[in-house]
RNA sequence: GGGCCCAUGGUCUAGCGGUUAUGACGUUUCCUUCACAUGGAAAAGGCCGGGAGUUCGAAUCUCCCUGGGCCCACCA
């Protein structure tokens, strides 16, 4: 019988990246398909496809994924047939952003076809590497079925479940005022703004009141908006403008006539206390044109440059150049009051950081206002892990908007409509197919539904990336495509992603999954906290504190690395990065390599030992054991590795190798003791450590591969095993604290006498202890 | 303004009503044949942010305060 592994493992001290290299090399890679015709119970997974946008892959993610990997693993070790699907997010404007700049081009100004191309070949570079890093960390989902979001496979169902809400009347076309990002020339979704606080000037402007020599003072940080201008509005309990409500003003330069009316929202203490309102400075002005109903004139037109309605004077330049010359000729005419440098909080694009503009566009929108109650619902519903995240999307579904899901952008999926050349209607075709609107004809059965013609052209929008990303459940689980393995796997078990990305992808998914399959998507929703730099500080590009967590995982091992992630916090919590820890975790993993060096040598278990053939000794620690395995499977069904690693870490490290080893070492090289009592000593070294492995295994998978198959042989992997059963326990496991107390003070005795640790010594066993005094005898050298 | 979370030895962290508060890193001292010096052993170090309350009993529950972090709304 020779399998064994080369002994690869006796040569090292320590455990680090070659020797994981090594353990591959030896025992292969494991494929982990899932088999539909299965009668194992089906554990499905729904994981974030993640984003090729060129980022090195940082840190947090990296954390993230290993320990979904840990989810899929530990499922399998439950018994359970695991559907572990990966993808890969390939659309959007990311991509297209990092192509402009690594080709140095604009897209605007690239043939389409030809930027999409250039946009395809970046995104295969970045692919290879993040699978690369995947394969590193030892993922095991089913890479046979690798899915990207821009094959055409994947585009033709993002296609085909919007044209199944198009007909069942869940997206409208409608053209209303919407965030408008000039720097990526699209329309974009709330979800997608964040606010930055800039510095701006506020500037009090004097309108004169007409038929009257009186004046009113406005204060903005949109002079440019003048001509925009509908109405001013002043609170109604201020004293300085009540008698003014209901008086017209006049616009400076554009002589329009507005109306001075009383509202609550304008806060007497802000500026001059009098408000203008226009089309649209931002998100209180568009409530407050569709609450009185005022006409609105629109300035800014999509290149961020101001219109024909603005005026000859500043037409065509942009809104900052306008600001300006706005200003100084208000100067000129000695209307303005003062202006004052404040601080704004501005929102801009999460993508661009270009401020915003609100401009009224004609685009789809996916009802999900409508929808509110019965999202409210399903997020009830869903388990999630930890409790307090669901609060996150309650939040959001309460003051959600509909989603506008239509991009001028190229690199995403089409939106499948062409529009009639006679009367505009537009035109859906059939789900199934890949439709490319903005090159191809449409199918050449399309008839105008509205006037009978039969001559189209395409949009040429794409959808927002959350289109696509928003099916995963359905794609993964064949949704509309293979029915036994959609009952099997549908709705999904768990779906795990970050607490970052609650608003988009999680609520996007629970609106569009629920809205095509007629329920949640889920039943258990795992949200894994921020990775955080040293100082406790969210990673991102910009503040440049992204740690890269490759040259960590060569130097300490990505088993150091997983193990890290799993013991670092609590479920849900951030983690902050710490190299020391990292560290840490590999000395952990170097003393569970050199302790099961020690087993080994010490031979193979007799397999006929009975339990009531154990020792004392023995039977002590299979009590601890057994409390051990009874923490750590719990842990891992509540999908919470901080309880199994932290408790392995602390079996093994405080008590199993430090008492148990110790103390049975002598009785296992047979020194003194019979064979039988031998045997009880090896048999059980190798019961515990094979159980420690098994439990250990889905979190690191490679250094438990590594050992079991010393022991095993090659021929079998410990990932292809179930998590070790309860064992017996009796009462003598109490007695680990006397044990530990006893053992400590022996040692502390010998220390001060400045003896040897081997030396003997003539100390009293304690009564509790006298069942395992030949061990204790042995270990300590009592005379 | 609304909501969520956090505050425990130098640093990070466990703790979910009950005897001397967990562990890691760091620090000090001692110990190298026989698994491991990226090791072992011993030790120092905390009135669990402040205040009030509930309780026989509070790091743990409630309220207030202080100081952090995050999310949402609003900011002309």
């Amino acid at each position: 019988m020779d399998d064994s592994t080369d002994g690869f493992l006796a040569q090292s001290k320590i455990w680090n990246r070659d020797i994981e290299k090594k353990t591959i090399e030896v025992m292969g890679k494991r494929a982990y398909g899932f088999d539909k015709s299965s009668d194992l119970n089906t554990f499905s997974m729904d994981t974030p496809p993640p984003y090729a946008s060129g980022r090195p892959w940082h840190l947090g993610a990296v954390a993230q994924y290993s320990q979904i990997d840990a989810i899929a693993r530990s499922s399998r070790m439950f018994g359970n047939q695991v559907l572990f699907p990966v993808g890969i997010d390939r659309n959007g404007i990311p991509v297209e952003r990092y192509t402009e700049k690594k080709y140095n081009i604009s897209m605007r100004s690239t043939d389409r076809e030809k930027f999409l191309g250039m946009c395809r070949t970046a995104l295969d570079d970045l692919e290879k590497e993040m699978l690369a890093l995947l394969d590193t960390i030892g993922y095991s989902a089913d890479f046979s079925r690798l899915y990207r979001t821009d094959s055409d496979d994947y585009r033709a169902f993002t296609q085909a479940t919007f044209i199944q809400q198009w007909n069942a009347k869940n997206i409208y076309k409608g053209t209303r005022p919407s965030n408008y990002c000039v720097g990526c020339g699209t329309t974009i979704a709330d979800a997608e703004i964040e606010y930055s606080d800039l510095s701006s000037k506020l500037t009090y402007i004097r309108f004169k009141l007409k038929g009257s020599d009186k004046t009113i003072t406005i204060a903005t940080t949109r002079p440019e908006l003048l001509g925009a201008c509908a109405a001013i509005m002043v609170n109604p309990n201020d004293d300085r403008h009540k008698e003014m409500i209901g008086k017209k003003a006049i616009v400076p330069i554009y002589d329009l006539e507005v109306e001075i009316i009383p509202h609550e929202s304008a806060k007497p203490e802000f500026g001059s206390g009098a408000v203008m309102i226009c089309s649209y400075g931002d998100y209180n002005d568009v409530l407050l044109f569709r609450d009185l109903s005022l006409k609105e004139r629109i300035l800014v037109d999509t290149f961020g440059k101001m219109n024909e309605n603005a005026g000859n004077e500043i037409l065509g330049l942009k809104v900052k150049d306008a600001r300006s010359k706005i200003v100084s000729m208000l100067e000129e005419s000695g209307l303005v009051e003062k202006s004052e440098d404040v601080s704004h909080r501005t929102p801009i694009c999460e993508r661009s950081k270009t401020p915003i503009e609100i401009i009224p566009m004609e685009e789809y929108f996916l009802k999900t206002v409508d929808d509110k109650e019965r999202l409210m619902e399903i997020a009830k519903n869903i388990e999630f892990i930890p409790y307090q995240h669901r609060q996150i999307l309650i939040n959001w579904i309460n003051v959600a908007s509909d989603w506008p899901i239509s991009r001028r952008r190229f690199y995403g999926t089409e939106i499948p409509i062409w529009y009639c050349d006679k009367c505009s209607e537009p035109y859906v075709p059939p789900p199934g197919k890949y439709y490319k609107p903005w090159k191809e004809a449409p199918p050449s059965s399309a008839t105008c539904s509205s006037c009978g013609g039969k001559s189209f052209r395409g949009d040429d929008r794409t959808f927002d990336t959350w289109m696509d990303s928003s099916v995963s459940a359905l794609y993964v689980s064949g949704y509309g495509r293979d029915e036994e393995l959609f009952k099997k796997t549908y709705p999904i078990t768990v779906r795990t992603q970050g607490v970052d990305i609650i608003r988009t992808w999680m609520y996007y998914s629970i609106v569009r999954c629920s809205q095509l399959s007629g329920n949640a998507p889920w039943k258990k929703a795992w949200v894994g906290g921020m990775g955080l730099d040293e100082h406790g500080v969210k990673m991102s590009k910009s503040k440049g504190n992204v740690v890269d967590p490759s040259p960590l995982m060569d130097r300490y091992g990505v088993d150091a690395f997983r193990f890290w992630a799993a013991s670092e916090a609590s479920i849900g919590s951030n983690f902050s990065y710490s190299e020391s820890k990292l560290a840490g975790s590999q000395k952990f993993l170097t003393k569970l390599l050199n302790l099961s060096k020690l087993i080994h040598a010490l031979g193979k278990p007799v397999h006929d030992i009975g339990y009531d053939d154990l020792m004392p000794a023995d039977k002590w620690i299979m009590g601890e054991f057994s409390a051990l395995v009874k923490d750590a499977v719990s842990g891992y069904k509540e999908l919470n590795f901080f309880i199994p690693s932290n408790r392995i870490r602390n079996f093994v490290w405080s008590v199993f190798a430090p008492h148990y080893a110790e103390m049975v070492k002598a009785r296992a090289y047979g020194n003194g003791f019979s064979d039988k009592q031998k045997n009880a000593a090896v048999y059980t070294l190798n019961h515990v450590l094979d159980g420690v492995l098994l439990l250990t295994a889905p979190i690191c998978p490679f250094i438990t591969e590594a050992l079991w198959s010393e022991s095993h042989g090659t021929g079998e992997s410990v990932h292809s095993k179930t998590f070790p059963a309860l064992g017996r326990s009796e009462e003598r496991y109490m007695l680990g604290d006397a044990l530990v107390k006893f053992n400590s003070m022996v040692w502390a005795e010998k220390k001060d006498k400045g003896m040897s640790l081997r030396d003997s010594i003539s100390i009293a066993i304690p009564d509790e202890l006298k069942e395992m005094s030949d061990d204790l005898r042995a270990m300590h050298n009592i005379k």
